[in-house]
RNA sequence: UGGGGUGUCGCCAAGUGGUAAGGCACAAGGUUUUGAUCCUUGCAUGCGUUGGUUCGAAUCCAGCCACCCCAGCCA
């Protein structure tokens, strides 16, 4: 199959959901003129994870399956829990993950002069007002769930007074709290969103982007709304929490003059109709046996649970991309978990399956002894050296070729060898026989023990005849992998697992340091490699018959690798 | 107890009045020089629940139940 017939037959089957089922019909309407233009709109106040992931494929593959445009845009209105550091991660995540945005990055923060403007203008048709209840207060009148709010007396203030007021609360006359700008919507309406809300506050706070300009800051739901607008963005997706936010998104909008709105907006100069975005709400993404709670994370890094924000356990994109994840495999897994508004928690083994999947058709495989046991085969000679050649792949011949040296002394892993077999063991045992993967068959004809019993060496004989050919007369069922002790690499390879041991450990009388898996690591010092894997172009492996593995990008040296295991191969033999 | 949402197989998830897709997981076979991959087969007389409308309901209507979100000058 050609490259081009897969992403056919995928587009063919890129199952339906409610949002594209929402923009067809748009399409079929013409409502956007035919335009699909998505954003993703992070706040850069930390690292982004696998549940970011889910937000960015569906707001970058959407604008690619229907041609159209996805922008970047960092929602930066509160400055103090923002910092370029997050800027610049999340943009190399995004690119990691295989997506371009449209055009430059943008920023709320590069719209402040027109949010400014409008804000303005909503006070001249008499929508917004400048208050001075403070936060308490404010919290006070807004009233409960049940009860409804009582009106700021701020709240009939004149046009020229809000004007003046709006523009030395910009000017820096007050100080933090002391004004703030508000909606004059309803307080009395069901929806606590409505309930006047706040559009500008004081903050004289430097900001990462515009440094010392700003004293007031403008807020989430008044900013998004606008900068949608002004992007010309035509669908703006987010997450179900902001499911009561969208009235207010609307009312925003619509107490603007379309017109205003549309002379700074992209669309400006374009031939399009202006017609406003429209938010739809999605389910985040959530997963068994993971914590992504900003909070949570943080902890884990600064009490040392986990040895940073790119930990190969951390569910963060630079975690996962370290552990030796896939840009595609996260891709091909957000795409199989859709996209829906049921809340849902996702089992892991979705994940792993799409891990396995990519890996499968495209890492090299190649040989790794992780605990080592000595073979002698003792129908070598001394200083026997034999350079055979394995394929890369099983099926994918385009991976090419490597020599794999052959000498007397090998290296086994000692699961794989068993003086008393248990039932249904297919690897080496005493007297037994078994094939050498790529290789010889073998027989064990002696084993070796120290003083306390422990097996430290076997000899075997080699049946020459079995290169490339069964054996005549019996079958042999077990193949094992093993690394010339001579030819090989010492290597460290670290094992992984999954961090926690339960499956909900965010969940409510849930303290997540006591469901940690003890096991989540596992640091294995003594491993051999085959010596090709450090001349290979990819970074990324199956170690055959243990599982995938990476380069450690971190700690590998020149003169000691260090391998992390990705992900095991499926094992389906119980007696394991 | 106000408002907004959601309930389809163990886990995701299609379905939009015509008789329950698909994936993961699991199970059983087959192929295999990876106990991997691959292939075949099985896996909801049932769609939160109770009624109603209809020739016909997961889909429409009503009631009930469960769970989630909202009272930041956070996003």
């Amino acid at each position: 199959m050609t490259a081009s017939d897969s992403d056919t037959k995928q587009q063919a089957t890129a199952p339906s959901n409610f949002i594209r089922n929402m923009i067809n019909q748009d399409l079929e309407s013409g409502k956007h003129g035919g335009r699909v233009h998505t954003r993703f709109p992070p706040e850069p106040n930390g690292y982004l994870h696998i549940g970011h992931a889910k937000s960015i494929c569906l707001n970058f593959s959407l604008a690619q399956e229907y041609q159209g445009q996805c922008n970047l845009r960092f929602d930066d209105t509160n400055p103090a829990k923002e910092s370029q550091e997050f800027v610049d991660s999340i943009k190399d995540n995004i690119r990691w993950l295989g997506f371009s945005w449209s055009g430059e990055v943008r920023y709320s923060s590069s719209y402040f002069d027109a949010l400014y403007d409008f804000a303005v203008q909503l006070i001249n048709s008499g929508k917004a007002y400048v208050c001075s209840l403070s936060a308490e207060q404010a919290r006070e009148f807004r009233g409960t769930l049940t009860e409804p709010g009582k009106n700021s007396p701020d709240r009939d203030r004149t046009i020229a007074e809000n004007l003046d007021l709006f523009a030395r609360m910009k000017a820096g006359e007050f100080p933090d709290g002391a004004y703030s700008l508000r909606a004059k919507i309803d307080m009395a309406s069901p929806n606590i969103n409505m309930r006047d809300p706040v559009l500008y506050r004081i903050r004289h706070i430097h900001h990462h982007q515009t440094g010392d300009k700003w004293c007031i800051y403008p807020t989430y739901d008044y900013t998004h709304c606008i900068s949608d607008a002004i992007e010309g963005i035509t669908h703006s997706l987010c997450t179900l929490e902001f499911e009561d936010h969208r009235p207010l998104y609307d009312w925003i909008l619509h107490n603007l003059e379309l017109s205003s709105l549309r002379a700074v907006s992209d669309l400006a100069d374009s031939q399009y109709d202006y017609v406003l975005p429209e938010q739809t709400e999605f389910a985040k993404l959530k997963l068994n046996y993971t914590v992504v709670g900003k909070r949570t994370l943080r902890e884990m890094v600064e009490e040392g649970i986990v040895d940073g924000w790119d930990d190969p356990r951390m569910p963060t994109l630079a975690g996962m991309r370290r552990r030796g994840f896939t840009p595609a495999s996260i891709r091909n897994f957000c795409e199989s978990v859709g996209v829906a508004r049921a809340e849902s928690v996702v089992d892991l083994g979705m994940l792993e399956h799409a891990i396995r999947d990519d890996l499968d058709k495209h890492a090299p495989r190649a040989m790794c002894v992780l605990n080592p046991l000595k073979v002698t085969l003792t129908t070598f000679a001394e200083d026997h050296l034999e350079e055979l050649t394995m394929s890369n792949h099983p099926k994918e011949e385009s991976l090419g070729e490597r020599t794999v040296p052959l000498t007397r002394e090998i290296v086994i892993d000692r699961s794989d060898f068993e003086e008393v077999p248990p039932p249904g063991f297919k690897r080496l045992t005493a007297g037994g026989e078994v094939r050498l993967r790529g290789a010889y068959v073998i027989r064990c004809d002696e084993v070796i023990k120290d003083a306390s019993g422990e097996v430290t060496e076997l000899l075997c004989s080699v049946d020459l005849d079995t290169l490339g050919k069964k054996p005549e007369g019996r079958k042999v069922k077990g193949v094992i992998h093993w690394v010339s002790a001579s030819q090989g690499v010492a290597a460290q390879v670290r094992l992984y697992d999954r961090l926690f041991s339960v499956e909900k450990p965010e969940g409510k009388d849930v303290d997540y340091r006591e469901c940690l898996n003890p096991d989540s690591l596992q640091l294995l010092e003594n491993c051999v490699v085959e010596p090709a894997v450090l001349k290979s172009a990819s970074s990324n492996f199956q170690f055959e018959r243990e599982g995938y593995f990476c380069f450690d990008a971190v700690d590998s040296t020149a003169e000691r690798p260090v391998f992390n295991r990705t992900i095991t191969l499926r094992d389906s033999w119980s007696g394991n």
